[in-house]
DNA sequence: TAGAAGCAACTAACCAGTTGGTTGACAGGC
DNA sequence: GCCTGTCAACCAACTGGTTAGTTGCTTCTA
């Protein structure tokens, strides 16, 4: 039977959770461990129990939200303005998985890149390089830069508040076109 | 009038110097008043008697950063592609620049833009829009969503390690493109 | 010599991480 | 059904180092 009020993996996802909206808002030098806590409603050191450090539990964060970022907005090599569509959106509709990367990059530079996001990286240049053999899609770019571009396109949102859907698709249609 | 030791602008300047650097290697909430008064080789008291507080002596680097940059980097709006690489340049030559800024934007959003920031870009969106009217420049996009493109694709490397000045310009040729 | 520039030392608050002990769930003996 | 030993889950309170910001005094220069 499962205990409903000592639940080891219900608190990890309240701290997980809690984590979230504190990291994204303040980035991990601003984050504080006492809010997540106060936050998720449980205290302090189950953080350390469970995450090791401040940083363990961040890292651990990330990695869950890039995976499921990874599955959730699959790679359709051809069609990448559709591809940073789908990528667009779902940064407008959980933004603080954008900026929980950029605080990462930020702090950590591209040497610190969890493994999962680099092997789905690797994954997705060589379906860019197979679509551009098959004809499917424009050989002006070798296939890590126009991953490159699309990738960054999608984040539009980055730089300008007046960043929509329609513009990056629009964007990236002139990136391929023949 | 020869003063050396006692002067008060060198002293600024070398607390903002010193600043640039803190503030791009670890963003507003990590950076360490203590250790920007180290690296300037003064009080860390000199920061309040000049600029009041930590975030306002980050706020008045950042404007001089940024308008030095508006300064350096003149808009060419019948060569863009040219205009997105001397961008990237500027960026590849001082990073501190871009860094700060993004810690600025993920800290406090698009509503917080420096003044001159903001009139610097709407000169540019007109001076697009003059060049479009003359036929100078594709019309493909309005005035400024392609200003918005173009000053984005021009911080590729913040996405990528892979970004090059040649890469950046070739994707804003595309972008307008006839 | 007045006033500006500069600083060592201080303060009060803050913060990541630890500790020592409590509580609740459950297995198994009776 | 009830007692009880065990252990994982949990937490209040603490620790020690850190941090932004202040003050009162000294030093330099016009």
């Amino acid at each position: 039977m499962r205990s409903v009020v000592r639940d080891k993996e219900a608190t990890k996802a309240k701290l997980l959770e809690a984590a979230l909206d504190e990291f994204a808002e303040h980035g991990i030098a601003g984050a504080r461990v006492d809010r997540i806590a106060a936050k998720a409603g449980c205290n302090k050191a189950m953080i350390y129990a469970y995450f090791g450090s401040k940083e363990g539990l961040f890292d651990e964060l990330l990695k869950i939200q890039i995976d499921r970022m990874i599955e959730a907005v699959p790679i359709t090599p051809d069609d990448l303005p559709n591809y940073a569509g789908r990528l667009f959106d779902s940064y407008v509709e959980r933004p603080q998985v954008l900026r929980l990367a950029a605080y990462h990059r930020l702090e950590n530079g591209f040497d610190a890149i969890p493994k999962a996001e680099a092997e789905a990286y690797q994954h997705k240049v060589e379906a860019v390089a197979k679509a551009q053999m098959e004809g499917k899609v424009s050989a002006a770019f070798n296939a890590s830069d126009l991953l490159d571009l699309v990738v960054h396109t999608s984040i539009l949102a980055f730089s300008t508040p007046n960043a929509t859907r329609e513009l990056v698709e629009r964007a990236v249609r002139r990136l391929i076109a023949e």
